[in-house]
DNA sequence: TTACAATCTAAACCTAACTTTAAGTAAAGG
DNA sequence: CCTTTACTTAAAGTTAGGTTTAGATTGTAA
């Protein structure tokens, strides 16, 4: 099975230009093309997987590439590919921790608001903080709050 | 208490150009200056938590001006604060499950290199996938890929 | 064979979010 | 008074990650 640029743009839901893109920027070292149009294989697919799980991990498109040059090289770079993916999956652990604290504050301000809303005024919601805060809230407001 | 732009800089380690330059976008609002100088209270001061906390939420500094201009228009804006939040929270849970699907694919291809490293060869991993897959490496692949 | 959609390239363009530069001002210490 | 350090501005420059444009080519259907 091969595909051509418009049927992969379609189901990655990607402008066509972007596919384009990153083939010019050499995020498909396999790539085949017949009579000029390019012919994306089911490995080529899958690396628009892959592209865009490590771009979401916080890799830049040169970083991918490197990545994508590794695996033309053959078993010899097992170990460092294997290596990249040690360390991206420690940029998402802290990446996730983040979140996790960007929800508490939303969670919060959430709240906040609501009491605001049912109070009338923010001074007495601010009054609350942090030691008359519910139970919940107080750990989102603390999580959040440094 | 108020603090000088370095000063402020320093407890965000950011650039005081960065932090100059939301000043510029209009993000403190109520920011005062002395001879010239800013100064910044603890309101503008955790202004930049929630600036940072919105940023990671998915909204551009843009969205965010718009926000504190909210802020300054009093009581009549806590509804539409609250709506804010309230999406952001929605947003920033689609990202939790991003990220949870970018981790088991790294997760996968940590497991995917240990495999090959051992076998000396990509080919018998590839012949793994999916139904010889250990339990959690399965659910990982399936997770990750689709 | 004509017309149409999909593809191709190179090069120019775009946007967000800063960052740097240049030239000047304010307060503090010696 | 002089120097140093932290601050000020406006304007220009930078970077990543695309997107758009213009003009040419290919395969398909009528």
């Amino acid at each position: 099975m091969s595909y051509s640029i418009g049927q992969v743009a379609e189901m990655y839901k990607l402008p066509v230009s972007t596919v384009r893109y990153y083939d010019k920027m050499g995020l498909f070292p396999g790539l085949k093309r017949e009579s000029g149009f390019r012919r994306f294989s089911n490995v080529d697919v899958q690396a628009l997987n892959l592209i865009d799980c490590l771009k979401k991990s916080g890799l830049s498109i040169t970083d991918i590439k490197d990545f994508m040059d590794l695996t033309t090289k053959g078993p010899s770079t097992f170990e460092e590919r294997r290596e990249l993916f040690i360390e991206q999956e420690a940029t998402v652990e802290k990446e996730l921790a983040e979140i996790k604290k960007v929800q508490a504050m939303l969670q919060f301000k959430h709240w906040y608001y609501d009491e605001a809303i049912k109070l009338g005024n923010e001074e007495a919601v601010q009054a609350m903080i942090p030691d008359q805060l519910p139970k919940e809230i107080r750990a989102a407001y603390q999580l959040s709050h440094n």
